[in-house]
DNA sequence: TACAAATAAATCGCGCACGATTTAATCACA
DNA sequence: TGTGATTAAATCGTGCGCGATTTATTTGTA
């Protein structure tokens, strides 16, 4: 039998999904311009905020996994935006580092996000609340795994 | 240069980007044990709540467009879960609808649904509230496409 | 009644996400 | 010091999402 909680969580992972894609959508034409993907787009993020970090840290920043990563990081240096190399003091880890090209795209960057901004909302305040929530539940649920 | 609106944006978006991410993880396996996908799942949420539908309204209610649901409504056909059949009046349009096998899924989905209730939150009240604003900003979004 | 425009679905190619497995390097400890 | 366990990344296969294009049917209109 079918009872309340039905409706709610269903429509709770409804509305993620498709505000998740919605947002995907607005990115990627603004992000293509550049040549990159809405993914590719949160490993520059990461990187810009710390580079030179290990594929497994750049895994825990994105929750993602390496079967995930690797080919993307992959694209991503053959793009010419990073560079790969074993970690000498560790072979078994490799070392994500920007190129002079990736490290620019930061300042593009900021152009995009007003774009985006602008189409979530008017109210930063309240966008932030709402961002904050979003990390509560995501957490919630990465612990609930 | 790069002004607060940087971090905003990026974060907002990357919050629904590793929530849905991680909702998906979480109804993966539960899904995987009747065959099922994550998104084969919402196809069925929205043929139980109406059936027979064409292929362009479940694309308006999940906001997807025949490139992605053509193959996975011709793969839930494939499992049984539902018929595709060109529609008499229209053969333009394609009516989708359930087969009991689809249909009988409804039974097993409120469980589900009670588990991934359980991992997001104890206070319905305000998983209710966080839903209708991420719903909110889903439509602010796809508006400003 | 032809025939261009429109509409609906299907097709194609690419880049994710992820479960499962494999490969390679390091560690632990007998 | 050797060898089994652990750790880190890579590899493989499947199913999305979506931009772009194509195919098939209907509509509008001269």
């Amino acid at each position: 039998m079918l009872d309340r909680a039905l409706t709610l969580d269903e429509l709770l992972c409804f509305a993620l999904y498709s505000a998740n894609n919605a947002m995907g959508r607005l990115y990627r034409p603004l992000l293509a311009k550049h040549g990159l993907t809405y993914p590719q787009y949160l490993v520059l993020v990461a990187l810009w905020q710390q580079d030179g970090r290990k594929v497994g840290d750049l895994g825990l920043a994105l929750t993602l996994e390496t079967n995930t990563l690797t080919p993307l990081l992959k694209r991503m240096e053959v793009a010419g935006l990073l560079q790969r190399h074993r970690n000498p003091e560790d072979e078994r880890s490799v070392i994500v580092s920007l190129t002079a090209k990736g490290k620019a795209l930061e300042e593009t960057a900021a152009e995009i996000s007003r774009c985006i901004v602008a189409s979530a909302g008017d109210d930063l305040v309240e966008l932030i609340a709402l961002k904050e929530r979003i990390q509560v539940l995501a957490k919630r649920l990465h612990q609930a795994e």
